[in-house]
DNA sequence: GCCGTTTTCGGCCCGACTGTTTTCAGTCG
């Protein structure tokens, strides 16, 4: 279920956003982004707190504080209901398109009365832009592209955001008298890394009630079809939710049905053709009695086929039916199965939350391990110094083991520059338990550079996993251009794992990527990190997209016992 | 607007890159 720090940290973006809109002061801008990242990265709800207790968080002072409690309290916040007024929506939509900041927003609002991306993309396709100053050929091009990425990515809704509605809905329709069953199937119990629509099922003798309960929602805010068997509705942001009321008997059918893929439901009703039955999600039945064979359960269903139950993250007809039919489906990776992270930060550089709330944190999700891989000091931002890391390094000396017995690895993500050299020189690598190396910056070399580039890093016997490999941002940024066959390869030679980055707008490497380079026999982390407490809890997203590239646990180093995970990471000169 | 082991004022992650405004503004990480 959403808190409601992340209302709050959405609302405090805009009115950072419309802050830098309106040209006020750039550094006030700032002062809210921090704040709203500060609250989204809060642990407690802050529901709860008043005035006194939100000025405990840092980057929240006295004004945000007293406006944060007036939201609270009343569900408004009269200054961003100002600014709201002086700005139309459509004019901060522009800022979500890449190479689109706000002065340009500003500009292309106030000289061309523009406030949308459907009139931008207008005004560009009618060459409207051309004597607007800041705004030349490749300026232009650059935000046609930006629309182009935008409207790829635009109808669909990001995972976390789908599911903590779905689990909204979920949790509501269940609580209805007469509930059997309610979940959510779909794309979402797949886990796609978007979502198009949201489908919940519940199993119910009377569909009535849950038709009504659904449109009357706060969630909803409008009615696009009703009936009895299914009702469609649109959510304030714009999410279709279709539902649909089986009979209890239909249930495991209907899971299956509305499961999909429509790939994989083609290929099982095929199979069910062939021997002679039919499958609905009401049951598959006798293609000639019409007689229900199975319905109950989706283990059923499946048994029938002569498959084994198929779990949703691999239905995606990429070889599963088969793999099934051999008796050769891959045992997934869980969530259980991972006994600690390798990918985290700490306020030591852009984290939020000590390396003691950090550390207490992961021993209370039940961790065997922990590794903090703070920023190294070409990320010049964070100001890393050889003194800082090794400071920290005591003090992760000193909490090894006291939490839980939880282990402790002291690490660092490094940056892979562009001829693929890292950060410290290799007597100072020596010192780290574990290094992550990711890219940071130059995203736009040639392929055969950066293939260069990442086989370079792999080769350097200090880095140990590839963090976010590709540097996607999922709808805002393509992943970088590399011949992957060879970095997968260069990978597996070298024995350096990719990351299996679980920050919900990365998913990075992504599902397929993972496929093929699990056939170079490529290790991988499934990693969160985590720059705040309850971003450990993202884990769910990494381990589905590894599921969703069919890793099991031998496939993924931080599922292994600390001692196996410690000859992984090798020490040149050290046994 | 936030923050303080130099500071209650005056800083604020700071440099790279890009396109275009020929000396710099805007965007990004």
């Amino acid at each position: 279920m959403a808190r409601r720090n992340e209302e709050v940290e959405a609302l405090l973006r805009e009115y950072a956003d419309l802050v830098a809109i309106t040209g006020g002061d750039a550094f006030k801008a700032r002062a809210y982004e921090k704040a709203a990242r500060a609250i989204g990265g809060y642990p407690a709800d802050v529901s709860a707190l008043d005035a006194e207790g939100l000025r405990e968080i840092p980057n929240v002072g006295r004004s945000i504080a007293e406006k944060v409690a007036e939201y609270l309290r009343t569900g408004r916040m009269a200054v961003v209901e100002e600014r709201r007024a002086m700005i139309p929506a459509g004019v901060r939509e522009l800022i979500s398109i890449p190479a689109l900041g706000p002065k340009k927003a500003l500009r292309l609002y106030e000289d061309l009365h523009i406030s949308s991306v459907d009139e931008l993309a207008a005004a560009i396709e009618a060459d409207a832009l051309a004597d607007l100053k800041g705004f030349g050929e490749k300026t232009q091009e650059n935000i046609r592209h930006g629309i182009e990425l935008l409207r790829r990515a635009g109808a669909r809704v990001p995972l976390p955001s789908a599911l903590d509605t779905a689990e909204e809905i979920v949790a509501e329709l269940s609580g209805v008298t007469g509930c059997r069953r309610c979940a959510y199937a779909g794309s979402l119990r797949r886990m796609r890394e978007t979502v198009g629509d949201l489908d919940v099922l519940v199993a119910a003798e009377r569909s009535a009630r849950f038709m009504e309960a659904l449109c009357e929602l706060p969630v909803t805010a409008e009615v696009v079809a009703r009936g009895t068997k299914k009702t469609s509705v649109r959510t304030g942001k714009g999410l279709q939710v279709d539902l649909r009321v089986v009979p209890p008997e239909s249930w495991g059918a209907a899971m299956q049905y509305f499961t999909g893929s429509k790939a994989h439901n083609i290929r099982t009703r095929t199979i069910a053709v062939h021997l002679g039955l039919k499958l609905s999600e009401y049951g598959l039945f006798d293609a000639e009695s019409g007689e229900s064979v199975a319905s109950r359960t989706e283990d059923e269903v499946y048994a029938r086929l002569g498959l084994p139950w198929i779990p949703p993250t691999l239905r995606e007809d990429r070889g599963e039916i088969e793999a099934a039919l051999r008796g050769e489906l891959p045992e997934v990776v869980t969530e259980r199965d991972v006994r600690g992270d390798l990918h985290t930060h700490t306020d030591l550089t852009d984290g939020l939350a000590s390396l003691e709330a950090m550390v207490e944190a992961a021993a209370e999700r039940g961790y065997a391990y922990y590794a903090v891989t703070d920023h190294a000091p070409d990320l010049y931002m964070q100001r890393m110094t050889e003194e800082k890391i090794l400071a920290q390094r005591e003090r992760v000396r000193e909490l090894d083991g006291t939490r839980r017995r939880m282990r402790l690895l002291h690490g660092t993500e490094l940056n892979i520059g562009p001829e693929g050299e890292v950060d410290w020189p290799a007597e100072f690598l020596a010192g780290f338990d574990l290094c992550v190396a990711s890219l940071h910056s130059h995203f736009d070399l040639s392929r055969e550079a950066m293939t260069r580039r990442l086989v370079r890093a792999c080769e350097n016997p200090y880095v140990d996993v590839i963090g976010h490999p590709t540097t996607r941002l999922i709808g805002r940024r393509p992943g970088v251009d590399a011949d992957w066959d060879e970095v997968f390869a260069a990978c597996a030679r070298t024995g350096t794992a990719l990351e299996v980055n679980s920050q919900p707008d990365r998913l990075d490497l992504r599902d397929e990527d993972i496929l093929r380079a699990k056939a170079y026999g490529v290790k991988f982390a499934v990693n969160t990190d985590a720059h705040a407490v309850p971003h450990l809890g993202q884990l769910r997203y990494g381990v589905a997209t590894a599921q969703r590239g069919w890793l099991t646990r031998d496939d993924v180093v931080n599922t292994w016992p600390l001692t196996r995970l410690r000859r992984f990471l090798r020490r040149p000169g050290r046994s």
